[in-house]
DNA sequence: ATTAATGTTCAGAA
DNA sequence: TTTCTGAACATTAA
């Protein structure tokens, strides 16, 4: 589920031990699944990046990167499944890419991981990134937009408010999970139309998405029932423990004690909230 | 045993 | 132009 926090938990496991390491090599572990997707061709990827020292491990949107010296650099995309890992994975069958970097002149691996095998894996140069990650491409990072940037993105949509917190060229970072739990906390209808938010919601969307996203990062982010999630070390994430809505459909409501979450669907997704707290109108609370 | 559902993204259709 | 649909894939729950 690598949305925002999740992502970002990756990038904070990692990079203390990949930081100013040199890369030794970049391989396929032999893997019978279907090959990763990667551009441009893995033999390029190797000529370019071998010998190569990692100056940077950050985060844009729900994508890893690794800047090397040279300024090339790895922009990895987990998708719904994908692990960055520096320990043992889940199993070794769906390691899909390994860098053996050298630490201190010793060797030691970091492996992306991906059980559904829909990540991708790119090696661009400093100008392609910059395109591709810029704003023809994704909207601000979601921890970054202000109340005023908000207001204005919002209202050039109609689409319901949970659409359009997933449309990435809108906002980046948002993903199915954490759309529930911060329309839910801000108290906004999942399919109140994004146009007609309010000032008022916008500032309880904004103040939403800061606690949320920044808690879940605390909690080292959500790992779900299928387990599939874990942080750099293989370790669970915490926030599903927190979650407000999402799966708890037929529980109690965790702010009013007395509605039932709900769950729906909209653009093929499940959205999750309280009919009681999170309502159309105009009213407030 | 089929079928539906799962966190994401993108191409192509409406 | 904007919005919607289905597909990519692997695995589990119903």
């Amino acid at each position: 589920m690598p949305e925002l926090p999740e992502v970002e938990t990756m990038v904070r496991g990692i990079r203390d031990k990949v930081l100013g390491t040199q890369i030794i090599s970049v391989a396929k572990p032999p893997c019978r699944c279907r090959p990763l997707s990667i551009e441009p061709s893995l033999r390029e990827i190797q000529r370019r990046s071998r010998g190569r020292t990692i100056v940077e491990v950050s985060r844009r949107a729900k994508r890893v990167i690794l800047v090397l010296d040279s300024g090339d650099r790895f922009v990895i995309e987990p998708r719904m499944t994908g692990l960055m890992l520096l320990e043992d994975a889940p199993d070794s069958e769906h390691l899909r890419m390994e860098w053996t970097l050298k630490q201190s002149g010793r060797p030691r691996s970091l492996w992306f991981w991906d059980r559904r095998g829909l990540g991708t894996i790119r090696f661009w140069d400093a100008a392609l990134a910059a395109e591709r990650l810029g704003p023809r491409f994704l909207g601000p990072d979601a921890l970054e937009i202000s109340p005023d940037e908000w207001s204005a993105r919002l209202q050039r949509t109609q689409r319901a408010i949970k659409v359009a917190l997933l449309d990435q060229k809108l906002v980046a970072g948002i993903g199915n999970l954490y759309a529930s739990e911060i329309l839910h906390l801000a108290r906004i209808h999942p399919e109140l139309p994004s146009s007609r938010l309010k000032r008022r919601h916008i500032a309880a969307l904004h103040d939403a998405v800061q606690d949320v996203l920044r808690t879940a990062i605390e909690y080292e982010g959500s790992t779900l029932s299928d387990g599939t999630y874990r942080n750099a070390l293989n370790r669970n994430g915490q926030y599903q423990n927190a979650h407000r809505v999402y799966a708890r459909e037929g529980e109690t409501c965790p702010t009013c004690q007395r509605a039932m979450i709900r769950r729906i669907v909209q653009a093929q997704r499940s959205t999750f909230y309280c009919p009681q707290c999170q309502r159309r109108g105009t009213r407030r609370t």
